[in-house]
DNA sequence: CGAGCGCTTGATTGAGTTCAAAAATCGTGG
DNA sequence: CCACGATTTTTGAACTCAATCAAGCGCTCG
């Protein structure tokens, strides 16, 4: 129970038993099967997801009904919408599981009270939202600049992991473009003999 | 001297004159000429800016040696590269002045002091960087699900100012288009009898 | 006043989309 | 374990938006 949590918290900051004990009433622990959506546009996102085992997303449905994934999170990685959740206001996003999953809930408490009884926490949590920010940055960059073959390639390579188990046109909407480019992406690739993973 | 950055300050912060006395010990105030480059690839972002007048922008030139355009910055805004800062690492942006411009340095000793000093500025602080995201986070959906129409027509919606001040082919580099591009989708608006401003 | 820069316009090209349909894969119940 | 339906992926052909290449205009600033 919240093992997968504990420890990576561990890893970050220094945090005894006795206070990951304390902390753990403002933590929640649920299984999430397939699909299921934990937060729709509209809603204010009053939590926070830890995935500790299972692949959630987040993605936007624009006017024309076309999804764009804004970000996966497998094993040991955060996801929300520090936007709505900052400013307390509804969210433009989806969430849901891409796989059944097993996913930790927090909510601002948590991360007040975290942050008083841990010394280190608050810098750890502004690091966070500063890796937030750099990779966004990089992938404006990558939307400004590049062709759907060399996003596709960097993809892969930054996420080998998430190429494997999440479906191909959900990478497709990750990159912005459509299934069938990026079927035909791939085609190319192969034929230069490109090995992925 | 100072003064413009110090009502903004007091706008957002509750600053007495003493305070900002004490501060301003690591606030450098500089004209910069048009063109003047404060921060290129490469190097590690030691200052914030902050525009008192004139026009900044950030931007990032590819491969293939075009530019992206990252951000404008006028009057009362804002500039610096984050990352770069926060992790002490090489930048990928140019900084330059678009316009002849008054611009206040400022650096992480300054944050520090001001964060001491001064209740709620660490709040405010935490304030922008949530903003910024947000404000990533809509650019990102825009190149993800808008035509280069809309994504226009969002621009000068948001940066009326702008639109004004920044060359036409900067706009279209922020847009990620090509000037001819933007040249077009300005004339088909205004067939359409749309009025800019 | 002339050179250069920014903006426009035209013609052509190309990357990626759309629409349609076949092939492969997956999941589920018999 | 197999079979069937549904979802994914692939493939093809026509199309579209924006890029590229090229030329001309107008302004300004040196």
């Amino acid at each position: 129970m919240l093992d997968v949590f504990r420890s990576y918290l561990q890893k970050h900051v220094h945090v005894s038993d006795e206070q990951f004990q304390q902390l753990s009433k403002y933590l929640k622990l649920r299984k999430v099967g397939k699909g299921t959506v934990l937060l729709s546009p509209g809603e204010i996102c009053e939590h926070s997801f830890f995935v500790e085992k299972g692949l959630l997303r987040s993605y936007t449905v624009d006017s024309a009904g076309k999804e764009h994934i804004i970000q996966f999170a497998s094993e040991n990685w955060f996801l929300s919408d520090r936007s709505s959740i900052y400013f307390n206001e509804p969210s433009d996003f989806f969430i849901d599981a891409i796989e059944e999953s097993s996913v930790v809930f927090f909510d601002k408490e948590f991360l007040e009270y975290a942050s008083e009884i841990i010394k280190g926490f608050r810098a750890y949590n502004d690091r966070m939202l500063h890796k937030h920010i750099l990779h966004m940055q990089k992938r404006l960059n990558s939307l400004l600049g590049f062709t759907a073959e060399k996003r596709y390639m960097d993809f892969i390579k930054l996420y080998p992991n998430l190429t494997l188990r999440v479906p191909q046109w959900m990478i497709a909407s990750y990159l912005g473009i459509t299934p069938e480019s990026l079927s035909r992406v791939r085609k190319e690739l192969a034929q230069k003999n490109f090995k992925p993973g």
